[in-house]
DNA sequence: CAAGCGAAAGAAATCGTTTTCTTAATCAGC
DNA sequence: GCTGATTAAGAAAACGATTTCTTTCGCTTG
C-alpha cells in the first residue's frame, strides 16, 4: 500500500497504462497486450501486469483507446421521449443487456420531430457511436445517407420494415391495427371511430390506422364513415378527442386508440359524460401499459413487448458489431389482451 | 460538388480536419482554431475554413478531441431503473437540457443495487464523463472516493444532502414523509401503517419512513404500534403488503405508501377485499404519477417534481463544468395533493 | 532607419492507447 | 554447434484532434 502511494510522484492523479507497466516492470506494449487478452505474453508477466493494474486501480482511457483502435463500444439511441413507458422500458432493457458487454448507451430524444432527430444523429456520430437505434422506419433520408456514409449501422425498432436501414426489431403495426378491427367486428360492431396518434412523421401511427381501416373496409365498412381523430399521446388530448368523437352522428359504438394513454383519456371522458363502457361504446387501446389494468373498466389493448424488443435489439447490435450487414428482421408479436372495456355491440 | 467528390482519393471515407485544411488551403492548426472560435485568425481564412467544413460535411472526431483537450462534454447518469416514470421523467428533462449545450448523456441502471452502481460508475469514468448524476445520497464510499480521485464531480438527486458529493438537487424526503403523517393526523387517524420501499441501500425510502414515524411519535403514536412493511416498487408487491397489513390487529386506518405504485397495489387489494377507501382506510401515495389520477378513488399523494429536478440538475452540471466545487443544494418542494383516497378517521 | 513588438499562421509536440515493426532470445533439427 | 524458425517483449508509429512553440511579416517607435 505504501508502495502504491508513492506513485503520486506521477503528478497527475490518474493512473495510466505507463504507470501499470512501470510497476509491473515491463513495456507499455506488453501491459496493453495483457489487458486486452492478447495470448502472446508469458504467464509470469501477465500476472504481474494484472496485479499492478488491480493495485493501482487502473481504468483505461476510453478516448485514447477509441482513437487508436477505431472501436468505441458505444451505441446511440434516439427515441421520441423517455416520458412514455413504452420507450423507457425498451431502453431500460437495451441498456441493461449492452452494459453486460461493456457497451455504453448514449440516449437522445427527438420529441417526435424528425428534424430534431437528424440533429441528434449527427451529434451521436461525432461521438463515435458504432450503431444507432431509431424508432420506426420513417426518417430523414439525408440523415440515413449520412449515417451510412459514416459507417454507422442503423437499427429500426417498433417496426418490421428496415427500408433503408440495416435491421429491424419490432412488430407489424398494420397487423396490430387489423387485429383490433377484427376483434371489434367480431363483437358485432358496425360504427367505428379511431383516436390515432399524430401520423405526420410517425409511420407506426400511420400503419396502425391503415391496418384498422383496411380491415374494416374488407368487412364492408365504408372508409369515409370511420371518423379518425389524431391527437398527441397525452391523457388530456385523448379526453378531448373522445369528446369530439362522441359528438359525431352516427356515434361510433367502437373506438380504437393508438395508445393506452389516449384510450384512458377517452374513458375518463366517457365516465364524466355518463357514457357507459362497454355498454355504450367499446374501447381498445394499444401498448398494454400498467394503467390499462388500473382504469375501470380495465382496458382491452394490444400488448407491445417493449422489454423483449430492447433485449432483442441489444442482441442484434452485438451481432452487427461483429459482422456488419446483418440485414435482418426480428418480428415480435403483439397480442390482444381482452379486458372489460370492450363488449358486444349494443 | 465534383470537387467535393474528388476527396475520395483520401481512401478513408470519413472527413478529417486535415481534409478541411487542405480544401481551405491553410494549416490544420488554423482550421482547428476557426472551428473552435479562436479569435486570432483572419476574416477571409475563417470564411474559407467554415465553407470547406460545411461542404465536406466535417464532423470532428470526439475521441481525438477529448483525448487532447481533456474535456469530453459527457455526463453519466446512474438511476435505479428507467422502468419507473419518476426516473425516466427526470432523465428526459436532463437529457433535453444538456443536449442543447452539446453535452451527451450516458445512462446506466443499477437496479437499486449499490454494488452494481459502483461497477457502472467505473465504466462511466473510463468513458471520460466529467460528472456523474446519482440518485440519493447513500452510496458505496469507495466508489465516491474513486470518483473524487478521478476528478469526476458528483451530483446527487432526489435528496437534499450531498454528504460526500459536490452538489444535490432534490427534495427533503424526511419532510415529505412528515407531511403525510401530519395530514393523516389532522384527519383524526390514530392507527397507522406504512408500505415502504426497500430501505436497504435506499436513503430516500429510509428518510420517508423516518419522517413519517417521527412525526407520528411527536403526536404520541407509539413507534412500535406502526406496522411498516417493505416491498419492492411493484404493484403486485403493494397488493401483497396491503393484504398483510390488513391482517394485523388492530388494523390501521391510515396507510402511507413510499410510492404510488405500492399505493395502487394496495388500493387494488382493498377493492378486491371489499375494504372501503377512504371509509375504512385512508391511503397516501408518493410521486404523483399519472396513475394517481386514474385509479378510483383517485390517490392522495406527494407530488415529486421530477422534470424540474432534471432541468435543475442540468443547470448545476453546466455550472459544475465551468468551475468545479460548486457545493450547492437546490431544494425543490414536494406538495401534498389531496384526492379521494383519504378521509377523516371512521 | 533599425530594433522591437504584435499579430497571424504554420510546424511540431502532445494526449493515452493500440498495433506494427524490430529485436532478442529460445529451441528444434541436421 | 550452427542455422533458421518461432516466440516473447520492447521501440516506435499511428490514431485525429488541440495547443504550444516558432516563424514570418508588417508596423510602430525611439
Amino acid at each position: 500500500m505504501s508502495n502504491a502511494d508513492r506513485q503520486t510522484v506521477n503528478e497527475s492523479k490518474v493512473v495510466k497504462l505507463k504507470d501499470v507497466a512501470l510497476r509491473a516492470g515491463c513495456s507499455i506494449a506488453t501491459a496493453s497486450r495483457v489487458l486486452n487478452g492478447n495470448p502472446t505474453v508469458g504467464q509470469s508477466e501477465k500476472e504481474r501486469v494484472l496485479a499492478a493494474a488491480a493495485q493501482l486501480g487502473y481504468t483505461p482511457n476510453t478516448s485514447a483507446r477509441a482513437l487508436r483502435s477505431q472501436s468505441t463500444h458505444l451505441v446511440g439511441v434516439i427515441i421520441p421521449t423517455l416520458d412514455h413507458a413504452i420507450y423507457a422500458k425498451m431502453v431500460d432493457a437495451l441498456q441493461e443487456r449492452l452494459a453486460q458487454s461493456g457497451t455504453s448507451v448514449i440516449i437522445n430524444t427527438s420529441g417526435y420531430d424528425l428534424e430534431r432527430e437528424s440533429k441528434q444523429a449527427k451529434l451521436l456520430v461525432s461521438r463515435g457511436v458504432e450503431a444507432i437505434v431509431l424508432v420506426g422506419s420513417e426518417h430523414n433520408a439525408e440523415m440515413l445517407a449520412y449515417l451510412r456514409r459514416a459507417g454507422v449501422s442503423q437499427l429500426f425498432t417498433y417496426t418490421c420494415d428496415f427500408g433503408d436501414g440495416d435491421a429491424a426489431v419490432g412488430f407489424n403495426n398494420r397487423i396490430a391495427g387489423a387485429s383490433a378491427a377484427s376483434f371489434l367486428l367480431g363483437l358485432g360492431h358496425r360504427r367505428f371511430g379511431m383516436i390515432a396518434g399524430i401520423t405526420r412523421g410517425n409511420d407506426r401511427a400511420t400503419q396502425r390506422r391503415e391496418g384498422y381501416l383496411d380491415t374494416l373496409a374488407e368487412a364492408g365498412i365504408d372508409r369515409q364513415s370511420v371518423v379518425v381523430i389524431e391527437a398527441p399521446y397525452m391523457i388530456e388530448h385523448g379526453r378531448a378527442a373522445m369528446q369530439s368523437l362522441m359528438q359525431t352522428h352516427p356515434r361510433p359504438s367502437a373506438v380504437f386508440c393508438g395508445s393506452d394513454i389516449l384510450a384512458v383519456g377517452g374513458i375518463k371522458y366517457c365516465r364524466s359524460a355518463n357514457i357507459g363502457i362497454p355498454d355504450d361504446i367499446s374501447v381498445v387501446g394499444f401498448d398494454n401499459l400498467e394503467i390499462a389494468e388500473l382504469i375501470s373498466p380495465e382496458l382491452t389493448t394490444l400488448d407491445v413487448p417493449a422489454r423483449e424488443m430492447g433485449e432483442a435489439a441489444a442482441e442484434v447490435l452485438l451481432q452487427l458489431n461483429a459482422k456488419k450487414e446483418v440485414n435482418t428482421v426480428t418480428e415480435l408479436r403483439t397480442r390482444l389482451i381482452v379486458r372489460g372495456s370492450t363488449g358486444p355491440a349494443g
